[in-house]
DNA sequence: ATATCTTATTGTATTATATACTAATACTAA
DNA sequence: TTAGTATTAGTATATAATACAATAAGATAT
């Protein structure tokens, strides 16, 4: 494995007048690129994450985010797509990077550089089933999810992170949520999402605020209290506060 | 160059029951990793990034990010650390991550995934010289840079995003102004960076109100003018802000 | 039907914060 | 000494955050 190879090239004098790749070039071109994906999803108040189980070595039956390797001829943002739906299914994500992992040892198998991308989507309206190499696919409550292949525990901790700071900047509900729900779904998401509790009136009064709300003539159905009025988010007015952002701090 | 390398693994069928680098593994270990370093400093009211003039093919004679390629057994931040150095002399800086860019046509070189660091220093505090293949180091206005190699125009506009975004979630002056600085200046800075106006005595009341500066019995000298009181950061109290975050909507 | 329960929704009073603007101050330089 | 200039302090107003109380609307049990 290219880990171990020493090279001559290893501590290098800093004294060359053309890159080091001219010289070398192929000591160079033996990186592993890999994408792996970190889809959060929502589900009865529980913020959610997709995981495999990988049916290949390494970590043969261990759960691990669902990732591969991106092809020579392949974009990266191409591939994360490609992976998560060759091994999940779910295609047409709107992804977005997180970070880059590039530790010497964190792959068995070799030099591997992964790009971690991160996701939203509403759980009731994709419909994941294992495919490719992976064993199955699960929605795992993110707090449950302590051993992962790799370094993926680290990587759903950062983009775990990552969608904690996206929260308070830009609008997120419209993917985790239903077309059609309530205030108190929407303050629970947010709840659960920040890891806070919000005064139910003044929470109302703020996201109302916003204008991104639109109200329906319909209320929730089938409780055994007073039924909350059914709203649903502006479209246009969403992409508009996602592009500028705000900030939310309740 | 593997970029044109066509594979049999080109369009897979996603049926394997292993991954695919046990079955081709060298076909998918030929990316090369590179490292490119965005370094912002602060001097005159203007903001600048470090630029190379490139000694080396591709681009020779043109301007870049100080950024190279990585060892096959050099860990990537550490890389970015060593490259820098290697490039500019410039050492021992806090750098974080921006975004990795991995299309397939974006070095001419070949297959070259590359990862963008940020960091932000006190251009007094350092001294950049031209070392290994760099002709020549410059601080360029951000503004005037106009002309990048490869892909590195936009790797600075996402830094310079990246940075603006950090701005208003945490303190950033400890790294861009000297040790003793005004009022004044600081204003100027955020007025730089985030490209706005603020008014003068309601920026020193917000700012003062964070309990991140401490008041010296210090005048700054020559100006022919009332000269301002200067401050300097209270270190404990901006890494506080720091890990705590906080919202600057001035 | 009616009372009772639970949650949704509205309202209000209080406090804190942002904003705009004015006045006073302190130094330089002529 | 005075004019000039930028700093600093102060104040009044508008705006928004917060806490909490009151009311409304349906479901359910009696």
């Amino acid at each position: 494995m290219q880990a171990e190879d020493n090279l001559a090239l290893d501590k290098p004098e800093s004294k060359f007048a053309v890159p080091y790749y001219e010289i070398a070039y192929d000591k160079f071109f033996q990186f592993g690129l890999s994408v792996d994906c970190v889809v959060f999803g929502y589900h009865e108040d529980k913020l959610k994450v997709l995981v495999i189980k990988r049916g290949a070595a390494p970590f043969k039956g261990g759960w691990a985010l669902p990732g591969d390797l991106v092809y020579p001829n392949e974009n990266i943002g191409t591939a994360a797509q490609r992976v998560l739906k060759d091994l999940t299914g779910i295609s047409n994500l709107y992804m977005e990077q997180t970070k880059v992992y590039g530790n010497v040892d964190r792959h068995p198998a070799g030099r591997v550089v992964t790009a971690a991308y991160y996701s939203l989507i509403d759980i009731s309206k994709h419909d994941p089933h294992a495919s490719a190499w992976a064993d199955g696919v699960y929605w795992l409550n993110v707090d449950d999810c302590k051993e992962l292949a790799f370094d993926h525990g680290i990587i759903l901790k950062h983009a775990l992170n990552f969608l904690r700071e996206r929260v308070r900047r830009q609008p997120v509900g419209f993917e985790l949520l239903p077309r059609k729900f309530t205030l108190a779904n929407l303050q629970d998401l947010y709840e659960v999402l920040l890891n806070e509790n919000y005064d139910k009136a003044n929470f109302r009064k703020r996201i109302l605020a916003m204008n991104l709300l639109i109200g329906l003539k319909e209320n929730e159905k089938n409780v055994s209290h007073r039924p909350a009025k059914l709203y649903s988010f502006d479209e246009s007015r969403y992409n508009e506060l996602k592009s500028k952002g705000f900030s939310f701090e309740l």
